[in-house]
DNA sequence: TCGGTATTTATCAATTATGTTAATTAACAA
DNA sequence: TTGTTAATTAACATAATTGATAAATACCGA
């Protein structure tokens, strides 16, 4: 499945962080985030990359800045594969009580 | 966030197929895995390591097996996380333009 | 007890990920 | 043009991940 390439991205907590930030503030320069944990400009360009590759951002290019944002259905896709599992987690009961309270 | 520790550990393929297996076929020993991508025992002993490290699943000893099962609140947390975004990723909008369609 | 099954731990090699500094590309502004 | 800003690519070092083989642990059944 891809979708263990997109967790594999996110699997980072600089990656994670950026991934955050994008949703939260909206769509910023590949510049905004090198407050964040003393990340330097080539360890930040490579995470965009990993995220760009993984689908999760997608780039737009402003004269010579990079913006990104995050790219909807990378989060949805991500939405989708737990809430097929929603009657197990919702339920907090493992796999075979969860069988055993559906056959009623 | 521990979130992205989450992530890390679902985002290896033979780890995430683990995962899904014991979602869908629900509680497994270890020995049951042994057929997948010809891993080798103690290669599946770390995923699952990683996997229980992560709270992505727990293990219950009987006799000389070691049984898996998913942590239901591990999946949940990724629902938790991605629905918190739904708003964004439902209207497929960019988050700009979500926030211009909300200030209506 | 002995041989077999189930799984883990120890050790080591190979690969991948991550970060650094230096150099490069592109665009802007004086 | 020249200097500056924004970001990337190149080259390299180090750390982390992954996997394999060998050995160890624990339990079972004859």
């Amino acid at each position: 499945m891809q979708l263990a390439n997109t967790f594999s991205a996110l699997g980072n907590a600089t990656r994670f962080a950026i991934v955050e930030r994008l949703l939260n503030e909206g769509e910023l320069p590949a510049g905004a985030f090198l407050d964040m944990n003393g990340v330097s400009p080539p360890a930040m360009s490579r995470h965009f990359k990993v995220l760009r590759e993984a689908g999760i951002v997608k780039q737009r290019i402003d004269k010579q800045r990079r913006i990104y944002s995050v790219r909807p259905q990378a989060v949805q896709q991500i939405s989708d594969w737990s809430i097929s599992y929603r009657k197990f987690w919702e339920s907090g009961l493992d796999r075979l009580a969860l069988a055993l309270s559906e056959d009623v």
